[in-house]
DNA sequence: CTGTTAGCGCATTCAT
DNA sequence: ATGAATGCGCTAACAG
């Protein structure tokens, strides 16, 4: 821990006997400045180890070049997917991420953005808790003219640009592969109806049955309240002890479908000749168990590259502020528990 | 995007017919200010919601607040496990942490470095990529006079305190219960043997044969290069088609020992009847598979706590500078893939 | 108990 | 092409 003294601006003008402000420029290379100057200018910065001291930087300039970034959960794959994209997006701009975690509870996620606030992040890519309604603590950072991006869970209550899934599209994707695998009553082992997402996802699974003049039983959709593997195997048991059995589960994600996997193995109905299975997320898990679970990818860290950039444009050129709403595209990702012909693999 | 002036501390001076150091001072509730003052002070920036700026109050003491934190990978259960608790420790003592990963690749991690020393964090955890050796972008923290701690993989070319899993302990106690259970002829399948990490696990695996006098044959033990799923099928191949087979396989990381788990079914080996196997890491993985897989917990939360709190506690009292190594204690996690004797679980 | 003053390091406007 | 001067917002030493 030597502690060297950092050299600044004053100590290069003294050593070369010209004024602080043009070393300055000469750093910058600014134009008014003779070619001869910068050049030793530069030179001497380089050669003792010149570095701007950035918190006169920052202060000058009213700038960080630090990004917030908050997420339900940090230990969750698909998070830290997104985590990893924005920053190394961030990177490349010359921005770092500040990360933090709300436990899906409002009270951390508000002395989160708290802390970031104060801690002068230059803007906010959040992805709200559960508990998050009115967002009072988001609206702060608006406020003080510090733009907000939303991303994957959010709240339509806030008026920021929003990052997201196509969660219609990918279940709608999902339900149609497994028709097209010859599946014919296939039931939906949904998330909570308060979300959105959920809620999307649910639409999906009943217009590609309904596009497909498929059967709809009411009884074959089940309402997660948890979404942990528990619930799968729970209602796995109560649709296939129902009096119309299903012969296939889309499941709201591949924890659920975990369960469902478990019991199906349980009783030993063979997947998926007798009953197919899909995910929604592939996690690590989906290639993982045995047989491979089918699921909907997500792409987070496009997901999350896409929200920084977004981020990072607003700040470097606020004015063409757009309020916009990405969806992103899903892909599907086949594996043995939905595969019945082997006509089409990875679509 | 209202972008509101900001209160400063000159507005209420004016506003409250006081000197900006008063309102200083008494938003701080400095001893000197009379309590009439300080009531009345505190009242007004309340009530008009002011906020100090943090960028000043930063450059004014050289201090932001902020930690960097770099690891290998960020999409990944362990390391996303410790950050989460650097984070979590960090926020209490009203610190951010900036995140950032190096890939495993020296050039990410040099760039990394560099752009969180310019955003002058105000010190640094690391765990190392498998390309740094000298590591002169670490050491240019230290030379700044900031703190740096490196853990779960760690230099001893670097002279920082180190935070590590006790590795040898823990592959003694796993294998130590392996034989508890009756397993005695134990392969290991290890890691790379320029890795520290890999070394004192191969270490713990041979002292605990020794300790209780088993049979140690050298073609049991078998050297991963990528430390993936395939290898571990790989050498359980090798491993049960060699003259002299194994009746378990510690293993040095769970994704490995999915491989061997996958071979052993695979050949319908029966576990842990015929073979019991054992991971490290305890990843989400190993309770996934069937059977569970047993496994070594590092704690990675409680890592990245330790860590953080030891760098923040040299960032508030530089003096006590500690040149420790913290070994941490790991714990076994026992389950079926281990388990022939019901008479103990955990423990 | 309170005010005055100086200064952190840099960018920038205004002179020259 | 360069320098002098100013100020960003805050803290703290010093003076009363």
């Amino acid at each position: 821990m030597t502690e060297k003294r950092k050299l600044t601006l004053l100590d290069i003008a003294n050593e070369l006997n010209i004024s602080v402000s043009t070393v300055s420029r000469a750093l910058k290379s600014h134009p008014d400045i003779a070619e001869e100057t910068i050049r030793m200018v530069k030179e001497f910065a380089e050669k003792h180890n010149y570095v701007p001291n950035a918190l006169a930087v920052n202060f000058r300039k009213n700038k960080t070049y630090n990004i917030g970034l908050i997420v339900p959960e940090l230990v969750h794959h698909f998070f830290s997917t997104v985590i990893s994209g924005a920053i190394d997006c961030a990177k490349k701009s010359g921005y770092n991420v500040l990360v933090s975690q709300s436990n899906d509870k409002l009270e951390d996620e508000v002395v989160a953005c708290k802390t970031m606030l104060a801690s002068s992040v230059d803007g906010l890519l959040i992805s709200i808790s559960n508990e998050t309604v009115e967002g009072e603590h988001i609206k702060a950072f608006i406020d003080e003219g510090k733009p907000v991006i939303q991303f994957d869970k959010i709240s339509d209550l806030l008026d920021t640009p929003k990052v997201i899934v196509d969660d219609f599209e990918g279940a709608y994707k999902a339900v149609s592969h497994l028709i097209d695998q010859g599946y014919k009553k296939i039931a939906h082992i949904r998330g909570r109806l308060e979300v959105k997402n959920a809620n999307e996802r649910a639409k999906g699974y009943k217009k590609a049955l309904e596009d497909r003049g498929l059967e709809f039983d009411p009884d074959w959709v089940k309402v997660c309240t948890l979404i942990n593997e528990q619930e799968g195997y729970d209602f796995a048991k109560d649709l296939l002890n129902s009096k119309n059995p299903p012969d296939a589960i889309f499941c709201i994600t591949d924890l659920v479908a975990l369960g469902v996997l478990k019991y199906l193995k349980e009783i030993s109905v063979q997947i998926p000749k007798e009953m197919g299975v899909f995910g929604f997320s592939n996690w690590k898990l989906a290639e993982i168990v045995n047989p491979g679970l089918s699921s909907v990818d997500q792409h987070g860290y496009q997901m999350g590259e896409t929200a920084a950039k977004l981020l990072i444009t607003f700040l470097e050129n606020k004015n063409e502020f757009i309020n916009d709403t990405l969806e992103l595209k899903t892909d599907l990702v086949i594996r043995g528990s939905s595969l019945r012909f082997e006509n089409h693999a990875n679509q």
